[in-house]
DNA sequence: ACCTGAACACCGTTCAAGT
DNA sequence: ACCTGAACACCGTTCAAGT
């Protein structure tokens, strides 16, 4: 029976536990808690059983984190371009899909993006897509490796900002024209003479239109490489 | 006296501890050990104090790091635009001092970048070059608003990736070429095109370079969309 | 092989007590 | 106000022992 609590060896096939079962476990504790509340000992809790039984089946806490990146890069690997698309159009939609892959779990991307142990293959393959579409455009190998990276680097860079602000709810929020007009006189004259300009409602900022905003920038600055 | 050890107030003049003794120290074990080491128990240690102590002068471990933030941000504050720039290049020095100035401190830079609550009225301060020089380029504030997220973020994103890389000198090389000979046939044909075009000396990467090209086509980028 | 229990060497932070 | 000591409620991980 191997119940609670017994220790021994269960039956073959009745083991309680597998890294799957233990991946999802704290996938939940990750996208519900956060990161900080993925403990081993938290983890074994819902799950259960021993804090050391986890052991047996990943080696420590930086594996399980590294497990969590696969599973959510994973998802990514099946994304078929959409038909009849200009290679700019399928180069936006690759970024906007890199996008809500990391979106999709907001507590663990920030890990993730910070933590280069838990970059895999299937990493790797996720950028295929960036590929297809400037290869499509006709850009040089060379041209078409930095545009990637500088691609990759910008979402990476905003979904840094973005799910920062998210996860900051709870704190005051960051009302840059309140704090602006809080400087020193001189200190940051452009900055405020144009946070001032635009206004409270100019500001009002929204992320996905700031994100189409720096696609378009971005495309035709990788476009005008091409002539 | 108050001798190392001794409870009590210590005479006026005489304390032993301050903010800026803690930040000093703080930073010093971000910067040789990173930031896994600087525990409030260790900064203790090394402050030869009480671990106790430190929570008279801040109140808990985040606000040690945010006080770290302001420390390398302080820094950025003074930077001067290098004269007959055109606008163009002032934005280029604007982004090479913003890397730089995280580049001092690597360690802590990650953790910044990641800690929204690390981001004190100092960062904000920062931006003031890129908005000078976007104000030159003759740009409409929500432009310019629009245009200094977009370099902002592809910073970040491109630190990340660089930070990252230089942590993980200990683990195995991220081999491009390698990774993608062992993938499955057809699982990203067209990365492993590429790829195996540009071959191994071909990707020989140099972030130098790599954020020098990104910023040639950030900036031809925002110029397109003055026209 | 798979699970457990006790133990080691740590954490951040609260609280009461010293001067 | 500034520093200390003991204590609370945690951590990740090693190791020996069960079946």
């Amino acid at each position: 029976m191997n119940t609670a609590g017994k220790p021994g060896r269960p039956r073959a096939g009745a083991e309680r536990l597998s890294r799957d079962a233990i991946l999802t476990a704290a996938l939940r504790i990750v996208d519900d808690e956060g990161v900080e509340a993925m403990t081993m000992r938290r983890l074994a809790g819902t799950l259960g059983v021993n804090p050391m039984s986890i052991y047996h089946h990943l080696p420590n806490k930086a594996a399980v984190f590294a497990g969590l990146a696969e599973v959510v890069f994973a998802g990514l690997d099946a994304v078929q371009p959409r038909a009849g698309l200009s290679w700019q159009e399928e180069l936006k939609d690759a970024a906007r899909a890199y996008r809500a892959a990391l979106q999709a779990h907001p507590n663990l991307a920030l890990q993730v993006l910070s933590d280069p142990s838990a970059v895999s293959d299937v990493v790797v393959v996720t950028v295929e897509p960036f590929y297809r579409a400037l290869d499509r455009g006709g850009l040089e190998p060379r041209a078409i490796f930095e545009s990637v990276n500088t691609l990759v680097d910008f979402v990476h860079g905003f979904l840094l900002g973005e799910l920062s602000v998210r996860a900051a709810t709870f704190d005051l929020a960051p009302d840059l024209v309140d704090r602006v007009e809080k400087l020193p006189e001189g200190k940051a004259p452009t900055l405020s003479r144009v946070v001032l300009a635009l206004g409270r409602d100019g500001l009002h900022y929204d992320f996905d239109s700031g994100f189409e905003s720096a696609l378009t920038v971005l495309v035709s600055g990788i476009e005008s490489t091409l002539r």
